[in-house]
DNA sequence: CTGGGATATGTTTGCGTTACCATACGCAAG
DNA sequence: CTTGCGTATGGTAACGCAAACATATCCCAG
């Protein structure tokens, strides 16, 4: 029990005796079980952070941000990915869940199976924020970035310089920011007196983010056909402004001359493009920092208000794919 | 005691008692406290994937592969990051241990921390593979790919194309897979007749492969200033390739007509470059796979001979920026 | 020199689980 | 009828830790 107490500083331990059960403690290689604590009732002090996949820099600044504030505030972070499997989504977090962790940061997408699995944990008690994925009726903090606005701000600008045409390649309707975008891109037009033409608008296009460079090539190849072709392109995402970016290329059309071509993201290699994209850069890190600031305040009790919708700005982003 | 047996299927519980049990059980929620189970002596099983960074194709097959096997094997994985940080790495670590992972997959690159933290787990009896990471001296099972031999494949290559003057970007004494691909690249030349020029080398380069676009532009850039420029280039990676493809591109230089670019890993983009890459693919997720049946083995005491480094092949892609 | 608070250490208990031991029943062999 | 075995169930203890409580010592005010 004083040993207990000189290492965890509760309670009254004199000066020498401290000192002689830390130096006991470091010959043996002590360590805390830290299982056994919780077992009293303790917190572990880790949270889960449960992924869709790995494979991007979105998943990283996230995880960075993340980590950021829960290193300053004494928690560890584990992460689990699910490969967009709603299953392995399913285990993933049971898994976090038996291991005790103290809260949740849930940064894949809505699904049926996912949905219940959530709503049953925040059932149980256990603090959860989402990032990306809006919930109704679920006592879960939701971390957004503000797609529409950012699609809003960056067909504004491809109207501003001059486009009239503007084609929109990934259209993906099951997917929920991929519409945002979708709406803020319409949005846009219709502010400007421009009319959203159906020929303009290639998809379906499926499947996670980083899969999406053929559907780009494709949508271009299928845009450029066209009699009047557009003059300015609006991709889905970068990745697919990449694969545009190639078939333009392909075609022999010069970016930004012929057509403008703009993705979304500011993923790293966007400003390594040929020539550089324009795109809207989201807050990732930010959003991952705000979720575990959130979080946090929900462990500890700081904060037991009703849950909210947190919304972030985008940033437009203009490099010289849209302009000379 | 008769509900811990039905529950885990041991001794003897009347067909009767245990479907009362389970329903009960299903009833209330009831899920096993893992926790409290390893206060007795049980395994979690639970390892622990210690990743460099995730924001990378490496990591997301690596994991991919790895949780492959554990899933079959009934393992959970909890994934952490260190962002090449060693103090990261090190508290990284002792939160998998802390939270009694049966075992550690180590995928970072060495580091004198990182180093002394697994030395001193593996002495506390903690099984350990680490891929990618060769160490000396310790019981730790090693998985690493033929870096070499993809070298001197993809050299061999270049030399069978006709190329007497082959440049290296990249070189980074300090990384040692880089030096080994460096070594194969060398050691084609050197059965070929040819000499490794000095001022074909370019470097240092440093940090993590994604970062290495920029230095692969530098480096294309240095080699074309040359008097006699080489007519091929072997670049460390693929970033750095693909950095070498866009110099080549604003210097008007054709692709594989003016100068042949290849580059190591076999990244998705690589197809997607203009022109598709060639480059040597590395058998990632067969690694992880390799990796988790291995710590499996272990843990279970499957294996308990000598610890060995498992050397895999890798295996040359031939695209276009190198053959017409 | 006594009472009482501050300081310091020890003892017991219980968290959820399972190993081990004790108990109890039915049935067949001796 | 006893013994012994297979089957079924329950009681108890222990894992490592810390809360709660108990005890012990010291110092100082009254």
């Amino acid at each position: 029990m004083t040993a207990s107490r000189a290492i965890n500083r509760t309670g009254y331990v004199s000066e020498e005796v401290r000192i002689r059960v830390l130096e006991a403690a470091d010959k043996l290689r002590y360590r805390p079980n830290v299982l056994a604590r919780h077992l009293k009732g303790q917190r572990l002090n880790a949270i889960g952070v449960m992924l869709p996949d790995i494979a991007n820099p979105f998943s990283s600044e996230l995880v960075a941000g993340v980590k950021k504030v829960l290193d300053a505030a004494g928690y560890t972070a584990f992460l689990s990915v699910c490969d967009h499997g709603m299953e392995q989504e399913r285990a993933g977090l049971q898994a976090f869940v038996d291991h005790r962790v103290d809260g949740l940061i849930v940064g894949t997408r809505g699904t049926n199976i996912g949905d219940r699995v959530i709503r049953e944990l925040v059932q149980q008690g256990m603090p959860i924020v989402t990032i990306g994925r809006p919930m109704s009726k679920v006592k879960v903090d939701v971390i957004d970035a503000n797609h529409y606005q950012g699609a809003f701000d960056l067909a504004t600008h491809l109207i501003g310089r001059g486009h009239r045409r503007i084609g929109f390649i990934g259209i993906a309707p099951e997917d929920a920011h991929t519409l945002r975008r979708y709406e803020g891109y319409a949005a846009a037009m219709q502010k400007a007196g421009l009319r959203v033409l159906e020929r303009y608008t290639v998809g379906p296009s499926k499947g996670p983010a980083f899969s999406t460079q053929q559907d780009g090539y494709q949508g271009m190849m299928t845009l450029a056909r066209l009699k009047r072709p557009p003059t300015a392109v609006f991709a889905r995402n970068d990745f697919t402004a990449m694969g545009a970016l190639r078939a333009a290329h392909e075609l022999g059309l010069s970016v930004p001359g012929d057509v403008a071509i703009a993705g979304f993201d500011d993923i790293p290699l966007a400003a390594y493009a040929a020539p550089p994209l324009t795109t809207v850069s989201q807050p990732i890190r930010e959003q991952g920092e705000l979720a575990a600031e959130i979080l946090v305040d929900r462990i500890e009790k700081r904060n037991s208000g009703p849950c909210a919708l947190h919304t972030m700005p985008c940033q437009l982003v203009v490099r010289e794919s849209t302009t000379e």
